[in-house]
DNA sequence: TCAACTCAGAAGCAGCGCTTATCAATCCGC
DNA sequence: GCGGATTGATAAGCGCTGCTTCTGAGTTGA
């Protein structure tokens, strides 16, 4: 037979203020409850706990000892129902979230420390996936949600726009695009050079929408396929005339010999996206979106 | 409001068992009953711990912090408990006791171990008190219980005899009553010479024995008052023709130069007693009491 | 489509745990 | 030494909590 708390929360009352009325008022009981509860307390040990006479009440070393470690206990227990609570309110637990290289700069550094800053206990941990495998992860539970650039609609997935940014082009510092006009360029005249482009596989919607762009506008460049994206060296376009296709984000901390000029004609945007499980959120998910939303409009990343 | 343990018990059955009606069953109360605990834990916390459709029970975020922390909590509030049932019988908790240095050669050491293999989860501190003192630091509650060799019967403290030894005279090898009869001596013989004596404030009782046992026999003898009592180098029995009487343990480890001789008429005894508070006394007391007294007897310390 | 399974709801009831009233024992001031 | 004050235990009564059984509704799988 194991006791209640409550009668361990009786007893220790009784035993700090070494009397029953006085600790049945603390407890807003009238005292025969208490005595009863105590009584029914040493009945379940079958130990006493207190020696009481009609003036003096006083702890066996049975009662000393439950008085020692009983606050610990009741903390524990304390702990949690806190935990619980605040783990209901997505203000206590682990956020693991995947993230697609392309989605990195800049982006997902800034809702973590935006979401850090905003429940300091939550764990967030964040791993680098493959954009076609980020929704996969996400419905598998791998992960509770995913960052990344134009990754593909799927069934059991919501996907919610965080940034736009305006596409241009990367190049050499010498192109011969960068000498005719260096401050912007349109789409007809980057499809006169090669435009390195990623393997299909790595982002089939990013890449169907580069085509589809250049299809539109009834243009056919040289498409070369290089895993130029997002490696911090550009190196393949030292050589040729080349150009990649990225977004506003990739300006920021170029080397010299490298410019990103906008596409004006036609306007053209590149999205990032959380990727989120349909239906209903958990509490640090649901927390996490909202935080999202609100910093990229804070930031004007969707104007 | 704070949930009662019972609650925590029965969510994690349910956690355990992903299913209200095995997890009854090992409850042994019926499911309605399981479920309106679950449902009531989940009111008092304001927060869902399971996801449940007529097919499917799963934890929420919330219901996994409880999982985890749970059985922690469960399991402090059940050391309580065993805290409290096995210093109620006296296996668990402090033993303090304080003992004259004239009743610990040999006496207290023997006890105590004995005590510590008994009861190895009993804390037992020993300290040196005068005679005198211990009587009111047992009664104070400074210490548990004490030892001492004679010590003055009070008021509210019962003494136990756990130690019965024949009283002897300690001198020098060469002292006349050795030369005269090795083997023992009569107290006639002994007081013609100085007897050393402790102060009477050392020990009123034992003083008043000695005194005693000389007035009865129509003897008197030199008493020299020096701090003899258990100095291990009994350098005041080197000079002179001096003796001191002891009890018979004194004669153990003697060094070559002196000689414990019994005393055979009269026959007199010495004692070590416990020094026990009147009354009911807690489980370990009460513990030590019984194993002293079988120790004594097993060690034929009462013959 | 139907049987099987599972959780929730309704109704009823027992007993637990509360209340107030009272008692017995002890303490303390006069 | 006596009487009032204080304190914990006991007694009687009662309401609500928490259990039971029965039933229903939703989902699954053959």
């Amino acid at each position: 037979m194991t006791p209640e708390a409550r009668l361990l929360r009786s007893f220790l009352t009784v035993a700090e203020e070494s009397n029953f009325t006085r600790a049945a008022a603390r407890l807003h009981i009238a005292q025969p409850a208490l005595s009863a509860q105590i009584r029914q307390l040493e009945t379940q040990l079958g130990v006493k706990l207190l020696h009481r006479t009609t003036r003096v009440v006083q702890l066996t070393a049975a009662g000393r000892a439950v008085q020692e470690r009983g606050p610990a206990a009741l903390a524990a227990l304390e702990d949690v129902w806190d935990a619980a609570r605040h783990t209901g309110r997505g203000e206590l637990g682990h956020l693991r979230l995947g993230y697609s290289a392309s989605a990195g700069y800049g982006t997902v550094p800034t809702l973590v420390d935006a979401a850090r800053r905003r429940h300091p206990d939550v764990q967030i941990a964040a791993q680098v996936l493959r954009t076609p495998d980020i929704a996969q992860a996400v419905l598998d539970g791998r992960v509770d949600l995913g960052i990344a650039r134009s990754p593909q609609p799927v069934d059991g997935i919501r996907l919610l726009t965080v940034r736009r940014e305006l596409r241009g082009v990367l190049l050499s510092a010498d192109h011969p695009l960068v000498r005719h006009s260096p401050a912007s360029t349109e789409l007809v005249a980057v499809a006169a050079f090669p435009v390195l482009v990623h393997a299909r596989e790595a982002n089939p919607a990013h890449y169907d929408q580069l085509v589809d762009l250049f299809h539109r506008a009834g243009l056919q460049p040289r498409l070369v396929e290089r895993p130029i994206a997002f490696d911090p060296t550009q190196h393949h376009l030292r050589d040729a005339h080349s150009t990649a296709l990225v977004g506003q984000t990739s300006a920021d901390g170029l080397p010299d010999w490298l410019r990103w000029l906008p596409i004006t004609a036609p306007q053209t945007h590149t999205e990032i996206q959380l990727v989120l499980p349909a239906g209903e959120l958990p509490p640090i998910t649901r927390h996490f979106e909202e935080l999202a939303l609100a910093t990229a409009q804070r930031a004007g990343w969707l104007d």
